[in-house]
DNA sequence: ATATTTGTACATTAACATTTC
DNA sequence: GGAAATGTTAATGTACAAATA
């Protein structure tokens, strides 16, 4: 058999034999990451099968089976039963989402929260310190917020649909950090946890660091689609559902009643843990009629997360957290770890802000502007159909058409000045055939710059000819 | 061959065969955590070797193997090669230290920081919301802190020892927080990191979280040795080392220079990365001569945590964090991923206090209490020789005698109204022949109290006959 | 509808390292 | 100082599950 085998297997990676070291898992990881670093194997090329790259490499096939699955774990690559092994389209580059800082003319990435709103608080500041009992505030006591604290959390969550006792609800430092608290808290290193293709970048950043696996649900225009979440439960044991059933982070899908109820059917009937993310809790208050939260359909599997950053304000580091009694503990206990505990100070302003009824006045002012911001992009870009459960999102999707990557795209605004991100950012799993641009509306200091800014972005897509 | 294998194999614990299914890890580990949970295995039990249990259960022993490692990963046992698998000291609690919610009429376990000096920051935090400025610390800006604070954070750590440009520091939400971002940024589940055999109750539980092992070094009257370092990192792939230089929590064991200079060395030979908690490091600046940081013996490799918890105020989560340029980039982001940004408003009260002097003060007056502290433990334990180094320690070590186990202990303490902590809490690995009690010396709101705080223990300890 | 391709999970085999006696 | 006991790691073998043609 003197075959020339090297033509026989057209392989898309061929890693260096020669310079395979023991452990071969590790050294063949090792190769993989370079040969996609260098760019010489790109996001989306199919890897050779398992068995192919073994048989190439005169090694047991499980032994590659351990390379791909810890190129999977560093998000490197991600795997398909029946398809095959694929380089992720986030492999090059960092998922996460932050202030971008260089000189950015028009930041339509980063999501703000209409911050000149801010402004509205600094009373409230000036109060919160004035108080004799102000020093209490810099202690140790109470690390997941007072009774007071809480009892103000309780009522603010009532408004939005959410009625729970004070025993079930703590106090975190932002969202991010809630999530950060219950991934820690409620599950292990290889959990899974199931959410729609795209998702919150940063989620998926934090699901890795833990060693949590994602799993990708399909969804259609109305979100994730219940009957294939029912498919992959049973084929798999998950454990968990991260869900924004309100204005999904980067979709802007919002579940309707109908789906709700679906999901919650079938998150009911395989026990899964849900985590809801109710970023713009307050938009509920605005809805006739109100959505019921998800959380409220399963009570004893739900853990509900509510942050102030979007609603109130971003720089104060304030979320409220409401669980089951049962894994009260095991969240406290996570937040001890990660936190010791959550500023009483910010949490007081945010408190006072309720009190005061400052809170309220914001919220409005936001609902307001919002509603602006919305109809400003959709005048500019007229073919996205307005549509009613989009009129005070925070952002916008936008459809591109185009064969560059992720990455080039972006580059490409940013290179005008325009800071944008794709959706490549956000895909969980499997790249799909439509890629858009996520566009913050939140961002820019008023109507004015939004105008501008957008006006700008639509003469850099259709120069770019990326407009679909 | 009809013999009774039962008998002889005299096992310290029978899994139930008839129980096992499939995976048979799994279920073997749900039934040791069973075990342990019901009392039926004690801590420090010797677990049957992974080739007798194998044998006994007729299955392959490296299925054993696996049992044995997820239960160590999960906090329930510790193994030693030679020796044996151990149930942990700490498998059935719970061991992080917080706050304690009860009725407690001695506070002498969580480690406060004489908080009643936090009322010097009142004027300090009126000064900071009443800024024109002020609004602009409540945005998504500057998510590690602002240039301004920076270079106030510069100045402080010169002062301290460590003379670091702006760009190799971030400030982070509190110490605790600074650690998550460290070993989310900088490690790997199954990385390996050093630690001294009693080391930090909340870092365990974080690395534990975060999959990561920490192996024990021994240490002497002076800290860790530095040979036994040596060794163990010849003989496994240690990745990192875990230090308080200066009175290191729970022993109080300070490092002298020539300590600091030896293990530097192994540190550096062994090309591990050093993570420099120093926790109480305003004490520095009392010192004569002060002592070196220890990171700044290893500049290319290190991570150097300054929570202002203790020196200034615990309530406000602010601590600096130092790296290498290197290092930045991958700590920046864990940071947005767990934290979005730290709260300018915390940072900026910090900031002010020290533009403004009140910092000092704080810092002086917290020497001065540490002082009178550490002089009543001794007048009322006069058995605890006072040693030069220990004379601002924040908590103390009081050995005990007794074969009770740490959470017993804890409980008749506990009974009497008093919190202490027993060392098993803070131990890594296997049992230690001389426990003892960790007593906090900062939390008691006075003198006075102090002195009825410990004189009560003091006859607590005698009655049980637990005093060495 | 069924066979083939592809990935996954778990147990087993083998080689190795350290401790203790 | 060597043998036995003990735990660790990597690689292989086996069974299975899903996707696709």
């Amino acid at each position: 058999m003197a075959l020339d085998l090297t033509n026989l297997y057209p392989l898309t990676w061929k890693p260096d034999w020669s310079a395979l070291k023991r452990p071969i898992y590790q050294s063949l990881v090792q190769q993989l990451s370079q040969a996609i670093a260098s760019g010489e194997l790109l996001p989306g090329t199919q890897l050779p099968p398992q068995r192919e790259l073994a048989n190439f490499l005169g090694i047991n096939f499980t032994t590659v089976t351990r390379a791909y699955r810890l190129s999977q774990q560093q998000g490197l690559t991600y795997a398909v039963i029946g398809q095959g092994t694929f380089v992720a389209q986030t492999a090059q580059q960092t998922v996460t989402i932050s202030r971008h800082n260089s000189q950015i003319e028009a930041e339509l990435g980063f999501n703000a929260s209409f911050e000149s709103e801010n402004q509205r608080l600094q009373p409230v500041m000036k109060q919160v310190v004035s108080r004799q009992t102000a020093t209490r505030l810099l202690n140790y006591d109470a690390p997941t917020g007072s009774l007071h604290q809480k009892v103000v959390a309780q009522a603010y969550l009532k408004q939005i649909g959410i009625t729970v006792p004070t025993q079930q609800l703590f106090i975190a430092s932002g969202g991010l950090n809630a999530l950060t608290i219950v991934l820690l808290a409620l599950f292990r290193p290889g959990d899974k946890i199931a959410v729609d293709q795209f998702t919150f970048a940063n989620f998926i950043e934090l699901a890795r660091m833990r060693g949590i696996k994602l799993v990708a649900v399909r969804g259609d225009a109305g979100g994730m689609q219940p009957a294939v979440l029912d498919k992959l439960c049973r084929e798999q044991r998950i454990k968990g559902i991260y869900l924004m059933p309100d204005l999904s982070n980067p979709t802007t899908v919002t579940l309707t009643l109908h789906r709700r109820q679906a999901l919650a059917e079938v998150i009911k009937r395989h026990q899964l843990r849900l985590i809801e993310d109710d970023y713009l809790s307050f938009l509920n208050r605005f809805r006739q009629p109100a959505l019921p939260r998800l959380s409220t359909l399963l009570p004893k599997q739900s853990v509900y997360i509510c942050s102030l950053s979007k609603p109130i304000v971003s720089g104060l580091r304030v979320c409220y957290l409401v669980s089951t009694l049962a894994d009260q503990p095991a969240l406290r206990q996570a937040m001890f770890n990660v936190n010791v505990k959550t500023s009483a100070l910010d949490v007081e302003i945010i408190t006072t802000a309720f009190q005061t009824g400052v809170a309220e006045r914001i919220m409005q002012a936001k609902y307001q502007r919002a509603t602006r911001a919305n109809q400003i992009f959709e005048t500019i870009f007229p073919s996205q159909t307005p549509s009613h459960d989009r009129q005070q999102a925070f952002f916008r999707r936008l459809p591109i058409q185009t064969t560059l990557t992720g990455q080039e795209v972006e580059a490409r605004c940013q290179a005008a000045g325009i800071h944008v991100f794709h959706s490549d950012r956000f895909l969980v799993g499997p790249n799909t055939p439509q890629p858009f641009l996520r566009i913050s509306l939140a961002s820019m200091p008023n109507a004015q710059a939004l105008v501008k800014a957008l006006t700008h972005l639509k003469q850099v897509l259709v120069a770019q000819d990326l407009l679909l």
